[in-house]
DNA sequence: CAGGATCCAACAGGATACTG
DNA sequence: CAGTATCCTGTTGGATCCTG
């Protein structure tokens, strides 16, 4: 009962679950892939799916797809295929897709700072899909 | 070999690894609860467990124990032991732990767009742990 | 080339019981 | 009160094979 100080209830959009905005961003653009794939396009006018591949060498291709399924669906990206063959898919942002670019251009600078207070350690091998023959 | 346009490489820091900043900070306070734990210290000076599993209610007891533990040791939040019976703790946030409340704030702000965008839904019943009897 | 479909492993996360 | 420990399930995501 009663409202709180922190602006929560239960909400749902898009059938995402959700107590506040908060919580539908992330639920929009988080998760493993879509900040990155969504930085990717970044600064080009379109990505094709074999050029965001290459981009991602440790995404499978099935999460590629699916990623960006979503990111279409929820309006961030747009998808254009050229009916050719062989096929040709392009990927770009929408205008709220662009919006999103500031934010993970911030998170990008906390992650700096968290980086340089901690420090690095070593990676050791990178299990790359792409480097395996 | 190889620079990349995009500024990734494989890196690693307090266990998690990452190929940009980003993405680090997305493993530092991505996940379902972190955002939300940290948005309610936001606006006070530390909330004990107990009201901090109020403000959650469907969030359990070993999620919250776990996510307030990684937050601790990613220098984001602060625990006080208070040695009383009964036994009190309080969470506050450390000063790189407010350095995020503005990119959340950010977050929220976009959600809210989405949401105005797309409407809402009926989230029907909500399954709190609070409320079952 | 871009993906759909399937199978499977890993892990996040929930329920419950117990403790200082 | 604020946890720990254990068990168990559902989902995420990877590997692989197939197709327009």
């Amino acid at each position: 009962m009663a409202g709180q100080g922190t602006s929560c209830g239960r909400k749902r959009c898009r059938g995402k679950e959700y107590s506040c905005s908060m919580e539908l961003s992330l639920a929009v653009i988080g998760g493993k892939w879509k900040p990155l794939i969504l930085w990717h396009l970044r600064d080009v006018t379109t990505l094709r799916f074999s050029a965001l591949r290459r981009a991602m060498p440790s995404i499978t291709q099935k999460m590629l797809t699916q990623q960006l399924r979503e990111l279409e669906a929820d309006g961030l990206i747009t998808r254009t295929v050229y009916a050719e063959v062989p096929p040709r898919v392009e990927y770009g942002l929408t205008e709220p897709g662009r919006d999103i670019i500031p934010i993970l251009e911030a998170l990008c600078r906390f992650g700096k700072e968290f980086e340089a207070r901690f420090g690095l350690e070593d990676a050791g091998a990178v299990p790359d899909h792409a480097a395996r023959r």
